[in-house]
RNA sequence: GCUCCCUUCGUCUAGCGGUCUAGGACACCGCCCUCUCAAGGCGGGAACACGAGUUCGAGUCUCGUAGGGAGCGCCA
């Protein structure tokens, strides 16, 4: 039998950072395997689900890179189904017409807390089920009296619960919409669904969903129940304190790849490897490897991924998203150096591309700021006039602009005055680029380009005089 | 309140009864390298929540306790 796992975002919101990891391990559990992905958009919410949330969720997963091999289903597109599920139960006298007023359910639950007890419907309806005048039912499960419900999550292990903790769900509701316990597992049977992924919190739907399974007659699929992921502080994620949307973390300036592995490493591991390339994912990954406790996301460690994947990437590769940064910093990357090399120089001093993007602006743009204690402690320094002009007649005199050969003219200044790198690098440094820290100084020259380096130099020796 | 789940360095984790005086990574500290900032190299501090039991032997198994989380809707 094949695999098949679906990941069913609800489109209340955008795709957030757990649900990425849902997604991710769906994916990978299908792909190791062999099996298909499919994508379920559970739309029945029609209060707060939206058309912008669906879009959002679909961009979040093809930023990640995470293809399904079929859907988007949309619940909302198969009413007529649930509805003929529903009416088959209550013939087959699986499920039960309930009148029961809102009311008389409202009482019943205040008692039971009151007691002590878990809130739970007494089954009023099952023999009293009469139509009462103006009043639409609901149609309910008929769940068993006695006995357990034991399944072995592919995470968490055994569980047992006992059926006297369970009562008589809701499947439809009144006003003609199933109800989500009973919407997955139609779906989830019709979608041949052999591996359910999901969320920690679904842990307690799952037993009365597995009696739905039996009452429909349809194989138990296998269910792997995630831990949550909690933020720096162990408290839940919320919008209000956290990067929380997927698309959040691109705009940060990091890379598909960067977030992926890192979350494939929160809650999952391969003895100490910590680097992962998506397909080396694919080989490694076993839903049953995955841990049981929550996690806590810690941005530092992404930002150290993030740092791993700029360093050893192609740097062709990460150049559409450099490029990206950079307009969305208001940067031109026409009007300067090329991204490739700007990468290079980079890489290894930033941690995202939005950094990265801030720090390559000195190259594509007149210096808007100048570092005033720099330019007092280097351009105004015993000799930084000599060395700028010296340096500025041996760039001039340059027949190819590598930096290599900017390195050469550099080293030839340092013997022409007798000085050592310190006394060189530190006033070119801020006559290119307005500050006293950048890449090493003949890639700092070398990117500003030629004509632009010159004039840079004598706008630094005139603002040092002045 | 009731039910279910979880608990190894600050964080992510390795560990599947002896090889654990508990390993790796991030972060932190120190040293080296060095034209600035980084990156890199080397080194350091840092954890089995607690208590019983099972066993020749427990981080690893069982049960309690404590702490944390989830669920208990005509939401998903």
């Amino acid at each position: 039998m094949t695999v098949r796992t679906r990941f069913a975002p609800s489109p209340t919101g955008y795709l957030h950072i757990g649900g990425a990891r849902t997604a991710l391990y769906c994916w990978l559990e299908a792909r190791h395997r062999g099996g298909q992905f499919i994508l379920r958009i559970e739309d029945t919410d029609r209060e707060r689900s939206t058309e912008a949330a669906v879009r959002a969720i679909l961009d979040g997963m093809q930023w990640l890179g995470l293809q399904h091999d079929e859907g988007p289903y949309y619940q909302t597109l198969r009413m007529d189904r649930y509805r003929q599920v529903a009416e088959d139960m209550v013939r087959a006298g699986k499920a039960y017409r309930c009148y029961c007023s809102r009311e008389r359910l409202d009482a019943l639950r205040e008692e039971a807390m009151a007691k002590g007890l878990k809130p739970r419907y007494d089954g009023h309806c099952r023999t009293h089920g009469e139509p009462v005048p103006g009043v639409t039912p609901v149609i309910r499960f008929r769940n068993p009296d006695g006995g357990t419900v034991v399944f072995d999550d592919k995470v968490k292990g055994r569980v047992e619960w006992s059926n006297e903790e369970l009562d008589d769900l809701v499947i439809f509701r009144s006003d003609g919409f199933p109800t989500y316990n009973f919407a997955v597992v139609v779906d989830d049977i019709d979608m041949k669904i052999t591996d359910v992924i999901r969320g920690d919190d679904h842990v307690n739907n799952t037993p009365r969903q597995i009696n739905i399974y039996h009452a429909l007659g349809a194989p138990v699929p296998a269910f792997a129940h995630l831990p949550m992921i909690l933020d720096k502080d162990g408290k839940k994620l919320s919008k209000r304190t956290n990067a929380v949307g997927v698309m959040e973390y691109r705009d940060a300036g990091y890379l598909p790849h960067a977030l992926l592995n890192y979350l494939v490493r929160l809650g999952w591991s391969h003895g100490d490897q910590e680097i992962f390339s998506v397909q080396q994912m694919i080989d490694l990954f076993d839903i049953a490897d995955v841990n049981k406790s929550a996690s806590r996301f810690d941005t530092e460690k992404l930002g150290w991924l993030n740092q791993q994947y700029l360093k050893n990437d192609d740097p062709l590769e990460i150049v559409p998203h450099f490029d990206w940064h950079l307009r969305a910093a208001g940067i031109d990357p026409a009007a300067g150096p090329d991204p490739a090399d700007v990468i290079v120089a980079l890489r290894d001093r930033v941690q995202t591309l939005k950094e990265m993007a801030e720090r390559a602006r000195i190259w594509y743009a007149p210096i808007e700021h100048w570092d005033e204690k720099a330019v007092q402690k280097h351009l105004r320094a015993d000799g930084a006039a000599a060395v700028l002009a010296a340096a500025r007649a041996r760039f001039a005199a340059l027949p190819s602009w590598t930096p290599e050969c900017v390195h050469k003219a550099i080293e030839a200044v340092a013997a022409e005055l007798g000085v050592g790198m310190g006394k060189i690098a530190q006033p070119l440094r801020v006559a290119i680029t307005g500050t006293q820290v950048s890449p090493s100084i003949e890639h700092t020259v070398y990117l500003a380009g030629q004509s632009n380096a010159l004039r840079r130099i004598d706008d630094a020796i005139a603002r040092a005089a002045g």
